[in-house]
This record gives C-alpha cells, sequence and structure tokens, in this order.
DNA sequence: CGCCGGGTTGAGCCATTTCAATGTCTGTGG
DNA sequence: CCACAGACATTGAAATGGCTCAACCCGGCG
C-alpha cells in the first residue's frame, strides 16, 4: 500500500507509536530531531530504496518529513517483526543495514564534536558527491536547502553560507541554482582529513 | 579465552581488520576515534557484558582501550558470524542491541549538533547516573576524567571542569575524589531538555 | 620531600553565531 | 510582459561561547 507525501510534510514524528515502516519508493526525504525550543538536528537523509526506521522499534525516535514529493511503501510494524522472526535473512540485512548506520553515525560524532566547521562541510560535500558509490562528483540534491546542510552539521545557515562562497573563491565547488557542483574532490578530501 | 589488559591499553584500533569481537567480562574500555593531528573523540564506553564491535564487520571503525585493568572474553569474528548465520535468535539478539546503540547516537547528534556545552555535560550526568536503569543516582565511575568526559562531549577539558564547578555551586552535583555525584537530578534533566 | 599527572582557575582570543541589511530567483496577477 | 511578493541565499558588523595559553593547586608515590 504506498501513500504519496507533498513537500516538507511530516509523515513520522518523534515519540510516536511505530505502527509503520516506510520503503522509499521515490523522492526523498529528511530524518531529523528537534529540541523543544526550535533547534533542529538532521540526522540523515533517506532516498529510494531505504526504510525507516531501518529496525524494529516500538516509537519513532526521530522524525521525517518529504523533501519536494516523496512516495513511500507502508508496511506495518508486525508484518516486519514477523518478518524478521521467521526470515533469518531477513534479519541478516537489517543487521547490515544498521552496522553500516553505525558506521556513519561514528563518524559524524567525530566530525561534530571535534571538526570545524570548514572541515565539516568539506566532508558533507564528499559524502554526498560519493553518495551511491558512483564514480565521484555528484552534484549536491538541490532539494537540499542550506538550512538543511546547517542543521546536519550543526551549524548556522550564514556560516554555511560564507563557507559555501569560500570555497567557490578557492575553485573547489561551483554553484548553479541551489545545486552544488564539486570542482576538486582531492582537495576538499584534504581538508576533511588534515585539517588542512 | 580471556584476556587482560592494563590501564590504557589499546586492544582494538581503527581501520584495522577485524579479528576478534571482544565480550566485557569485568572493568571499563573507552570506544574512540581520533584525526590525525591527535583530536579525538569518545564514541561511547563499554562495561560488563557488552561486546565490541556489537555487530559483525570485517574492518574495525573505531578504536577500544582499557579503563583501569581491562577483562574480555574473545571470540573469533567467523564464530560470530557463523552463529548469526545459523541462529535467528542471535542475530535478533544483535539487531536489539544495535537498534539501542542507534537511538543513542541519534540523541547524541541532537546533543553535540545542537545543544550548548552546560546542556551537553547534565546530559552526561544524567545519562551515567542512570546507566544501568537503576534508581537513579550512580556517581560518574571515577576511571573516567575530565578529558573523558571533554572528548565525550566535544569541549575542552577547562570547559568541563569550569561547568562541574558552576554545578557545584549551583548544588547540582557533589565532587569528591573524582567521582562526581548526582544531587539533583530533577534540575539536570531541566537543563537538558529546556535549555532552562 | 619533591616530582608528576591530573584538575582548577583566570585572562584574552577567535571561530562561529547573532542581528540586520541586501540580493536573487520564482511564481503570480494585473 | 512587467511589477511585486515571498522565500531563500548572501554578505557585513558586532557579540559571545568556548578555546587557548598559562599559572597554580592537590594528592599520590618514589
Amino acid at each position: 500500500m504506498e501513500r504519496s507525501f507533498g513537500d516538507r510534510q511530516e509523515f513520522m514524528t518523534e515519540d510516536t507509536p511505530a505502527s509503520m515502516h516506510f520503503h522509499v519508493v521515490s523522492g526523498g526525504a529528511r530524518l531529523f530531531k528537534s529540541l523543544p525550543d526550535g533547534r533542529r538536528q538532521i540526522i540523515g537523509f533517506a532516498h529510494k530504496g531505504d526504510v525507516l526506521p531501518a529496525y524494529p522499534c516500538t516509537h519513532y525516535d526521530y522524525s521525517a518529513e518529504a523533501m519536494r514529493t516523496l512516495r513511500v511503501a507502508c508496511v506495518p510494524a508486525p508484518y516486519l517483526r514477523h518478518l524478521h522472526e521467521t526470515s533469518p535473512g531477513a534479519c541478516a540485512a537489517s543487521l547490515r543495514t544498521t552496522r553500516q548506520l553505525l558506521v556513519g553515525f561514528h563518524n559524524r560524532l567525530l566530525m561534530l564534536g571535534r571538526q570545524t566547521a570548514r572541515e565539516r562541510l568539506a566532508a558533507f560535500l564528499i559524502g554526498q558527491g560519493t553518495r551511491m558509490g558512483r564514480g565521484e562528483l555528484w552534484p549536491v540534491d538541490p532539494g537540499i536547502s542550506r538550512a538543511d546542510i546547517a542543521d546536519f552539521l550543526g551549524l548556522t545557515t550564514e556560516t554555511v553560507s560564507r563557507l559555501l562562497s569560500a570555497f567557490h573563491r578557492e575553485k573547489l565547488i561551483s554553484r548553479e541554482r541551489r545545486a552544488i557542483h564539486i570542482l576538486d574532490p582531492d582537495r576538499l578530501r584534504a581538508i576533511v582529513a588534515h585539517s588542512e
């Protein structure tokens, strides 16, 4: 049973009973947590093929909203649980994807805790560019706003904007529309790792 | 086959082939990642009963070292993998623990990305205090130094020290030796959630 | 007793935020 | 086809939270 959501529509809410899991068919989603005073942290983005949440649970522990338009296949939570209990393959597959997630989060902990704004942005650009493991050089999804980047990196939109301008001046990226193209992945990677 | 490690001994190294998993029998360990220039982020702490890493993998993605003395049972990686492939229960159990870890990391992402030093320290104290789900009020493990707290929270030891002094002045905690006792969990929780 | 590895405290600094203004693109209605 | 509104992005100037550097303290141990 598929459902479709419009731009910015929140379809999963933190601390709400997890009756459904959502398998992304097309479009993208932001996954985030927020503080009572409105501060927001983007946990990640979901694309085609991703399942939210990626693991069985009774309550969602983060919220999700559509970027532009989103189509998802809804999977009842009891069905997923049942699948995990009966099919060892399904369980192993989930364990593999959660392992991937954990490794990613370890890196992001390091990034948020110990890297400078410049390093974080470079890491983000590289991460987006190599998203699908493709031959480098994907532009950043134009559905991702400066505010999204800021909330992902724990910065402000102004800082992100200033740094993007700096990267542009240094010919590391080019900007057209909202899309960002990576021009010099090697130098960006050097910024991430080495603190340049 | 059990092994034992001395204070500060690193027994698991990032980017090294994961031949073994370590089941903590007694003592504690710090799990961390570091940048080439020495900046360090503590990913978490391991205690009795924890398994490192908690999921099958080919390479470790973080390092671990003993706090004081540590005893672990070493589990060969192929054995764990085999166990997961044959016993659905083992796989499901791993999935449950990785789910817990993921939820914790989501919260820490929010903490590192969007909370102030004061809020982070309060969150850390509450988290340590309620570690085992016990009736509140565990003191912070004295094996955890100010540097550890700082590296866990993405702060400096000086900031941690200053904030602990502030909390002490406000009668939220008491300090004796290196151990920290929680005096007013409710007010600490208010700091975490509300930004006070 | 005196050294040594934390821990605490202070003063000044700096990266990032905050506040504020201006620019740019898009869609809309006259 | 143009004027205009609104949302987002950029840029600048000023404020600030947390960091750096540096001194001092304290308890344990040779």
